[in-house]
DNA sequence: GCCGTCGTACTTTTT
DNA sequence: GTACGACGGC
């Protein structure tokens, strides 16, 4: 057996399936009751599953269609290994959400306890960062803040409003920052990656060229990781030193990886060096490949053999899943598609429910059929947590979400608004970001341009001096010594510092500290609401004994706004989007909005690539539903775009050759009734729609 | 010269 | 519900 140096101790903060504290517990329990609910249905592994959960030491490659058993067959994986004697610390379980690792850990322990105690499954993003946790100094990477695209945008906008030149089309600073991640996360140049995927910015490319290099010398001078460089460091350490590849590939055995087909060339650069010490056991379905705008490459699953030699594939092709009615419609929208997916799902559980499309006229009225229709649902003897309305994108999610709330329906959205996104957490943060790291220059400019006199000139300024002090001490007396800024200011830095080593008291204190200021700042914007979410971070916080290692706990795993309201009731509908959705399913699901110019999005048209991406988001949209599938669409979607992007929206729109049969469909002209909260929202005027027929 | 406020426009998807 | 630009006040 083998000894590693560091696999035995696993820091709190590197424990990636422990949560942190009781009222977000039993919100995450309660996801993962509804994702489980149906699969304790089935219990035994089919004939199939068998052999790939009982490989032996052998590289492998499950290709599984939608509800084929993915989870399960990893699940199964990780347990065979378990019970063959593999220690469980020694697997590597990578998933690409938070949400998917705690499920299958959650399963596993309950098939095999305590033996499976020590099982590891996290995200990249997190596995990464406990690497490099447990050797900074190995992966160049000490003492570092993490940022969020919020930060990252807000360092590009700094640099390029410098360089501002009027005359030529420069990308804006969130442009600049998806350019940058895109190049980074498929290993392409910037060249290529302008020419093949920003084609309206190849002649920006100069200008572009000092602005980048001017933000990677920001974050080596802030200390800062964006998320892209978490897995870099470690990606170049590991394929640079062969010592240090050994030194990671010590402590597993076996490194199982869900949903292969959205990794892209980063992460398999990661996987790929330790290939030659690990087992490498990966599961996937390219149909289900919807993260082409983050660089995933299904190379990654189609030319696995050849990557891997020797590897073993796998395929598994009935669907456990959902009623034969229901596949028939994702069948239908792949064979429509020019890519030849090969894939036709076949329900084991036979016939039931035909699936219903139902047109409206615009999202309230859809919103409100869809609230009276739970309703219904549920007094038929449903659950609550029996229904997922699942959209395309967040901001879709806000009218359905008034509609829910105005019938008394309880649920969740995610997917949506995170906790420490919003503007008065991530005021409330800059201040503890700034103890944790003083060299943070977004959040000194954040927390000195609260207090009233400063703005981002007199703080500047206030950057210039502290970059000049050695230690945080010395930079407080110097800022009070210049009077630049309010005494509060330097007042609140001082006491949460002498709290620094209890974060969720240091939060307490900060808060407190700075109510005067957020009040003012929040007075018409539901001040108190914001106020009391400063005591759920504080919650949060009690069992974190490091600032940043807090906040980089939840920026790599977010907590959505309403799951910490929704903590008490587990019995909660979901509204989530597709994205986060892959890999859950639930009895009866929503997939709202299939409207023309929304399937496909009309930012994908034009790009034959993107659109068939955007195929395969309704396609996993539509493989979620166990009994029942509702399809709604809107009449107006499209009354807002010119002309011409109409006309494009119809004809490419998804389901324009809609067989007839496939649904039971339903036209409502008029809403119900709308409902009270829906009724306060300014009602649009409508022009123009599409004819469904 | 610098800051605060008010009005307007925009809002894919995630780590 | 947030971000940026224009403008007026200090």
């Amino acid at each position: 057996m083998r000894c590693v140096a560091g696999c035995h101790a696993i820091a709190p903060q590197c424990a990636p399936t422990s949560s942190s504290n009781e009222l977000i517990q039993s919100t995450i329990g309660s996801q993962k009751a509804i994702i489980m609910s149906s699969i304790e249905r089935i219990s035994s592994l089919n004939p199939r599953q068998q052999k790939a959960a009982n490989l032996g030491d052998q590289h492998a490659l499950v290709l599984a269609g939608a509800g084929a058993g993915k989870t399960k067959t990893i699940v199964a994986r990780a347990a065979y290994l378990i019970e063959q004697g593999v220690p469980a610390h020694q697997i590597l379980i990578l998933t690409f959400t938070k949400r998917a690792a705690s499920e299958i850990v959650a399963r596993v322990k309950s098939q095999l306890g305590e033996r499976a105690a020590q099982l590891q499954a996290s995200t990249f993003h997190a596995w990464c960062i406990c690497l490099i946790r447990r050797a900074p100094n190995a992966f160049q990477a000490k003492d570092f803040t993490v940022i969020d695209r919020d930060d990252q945008v807000m360092l590009f906008k700094a640099i390029r409003g410098k360089s501002k030149d009027d005359s030529s089309n420069l990308p804006t600073a969130a442009q600049l920052c998806d350019i940058y991640s895109y190049a980074r996360n498929t290993g392409k140049s910037l060249s290529q990656t302008l020419k093949l995927h920003f084609p309206d910015f190849v002649d920006a490319k100069d200008q572009m060229v000092p602005i980048m290099k001017a933000y990677e010398a920001k974050k080596q001078e802030n200390r800062y990781l964006d998320y892209d460089d978490i897995l870099d460091r470690v990606a170049r350490v590991i394929n640079d030193s062969p010592k240090a590849c050994e030194w990671v590939a010590l402590q597993y055995d076996h490194i199982l990886v869900d949903e292969m087909q959205d990794t892209n060339p980063l992460q398999w650069s990661l996987l790929s060096p330790l290939k030659e010490h690990c087992w490498l056991f990966c599961v996937g379905d390219d149909a289900q490949s919807i993260y082409g705008f983050r660089g995933a490459d299904f190379k990654n699953v189609h030319s696995f053999q050849e990557r891997v030699p020797g590897a073993v594939v796998l395929k598994l092709n009935k669907n456990y899943r959902s009623t034969q009615e229901i596949l028939d419609v994702p069948n239908w929208l792949l064979a429509n598609s020019p890519l030849e997916y090969g894939k036709q799902l076949v329900a084991a559980r036979g016939s039931g429910v035909r699936p219903q499309l139902h047109n409206f006229s615009n999202e309230w009225d859809e919103g409100g059929w869809i609230a009276k229709d739970i309703q219904r649902r549920r007094s038929d003897g449903d659950n609550w947590k029996d229904h997922m309305i699942l959209t395309r994108s967040s901001q879709s999610a806000r009218a359905i979400e008034s509609c829910l709330l105005a019938a008394d329906i309880p649920y969740r959205v995610i997917g949506g608004a995170k906790l420490l996104e919003s503007a008065h957490i991530r005021d409330l943060l800059s201040l503890l970001r700034i103890i944790g790291n003083p060299r943070d220059e977004i959040a000194i400019m954040r927390y000195l341009t609260l207090f009233p006199g400063v703005g981002t000139v007199t703080a500047n300024r206030a950057i210039a001096r502290l970059k000049q002090a050695d230690t945080l001490k010395s930079a407080i007396t110097m800022l009070r010594g210049d009077r630049l800024v309010p005494l509060a200011a330097t007042d609140a830095l001082v006491k949460v510092y002498q709290q620094r080593g209890n974060v969720a008291e240091a939060i307490t204190t900060a808060a407190r500290m700075l109510d005067k200021v957020l009040e003012q700042k929040y007075r018409n914007q539901e001040w108190p609401k914001r106020q009391s979410d400063f005591k759920i971070v504080a919650k949060l916080a009690e069992k974190h004994s490091s600032i940043l290692g807090f906040i980089e706990e939840y920026l790599l795993d977010p907590i959505h706004i309403s799951m910490v309201k929704r903590s008490e009731s587990d019995d909660v509908a979901t509204i989530i989007t597709i994205h986060s959705a892959k890999g859950a399913e639930c009895k009866t699901c929503y997939v709202i909005n299939v409207s023309p110019g929304a399937f496909p999005s009309n930012r994908a048209m034009g790009d034959p690539e993107q659109v068939e991406e955007e195929r395969r988001v309704l396609y996993v949209a539509l493989t979620r539903a166990m009994d029942h599938l509702i399809v709604t669409r809107q009449k107006y979607a499209t009354w807002a775009l010119p002309d011409k992007a109409k006309a494009e929206a119809a004809e490419t729109y998804f389901f324009n050759k809609l067989p007839k049969g496939l649904f039971e469909e339903h036209t409502h002209n008029q809403a119900p009734k709308r409902c009270a909260k829906a009724q306060s929202f300014k009602t649009r005027q409508f022009s123009g729609g599409i004819n469904f027929d």
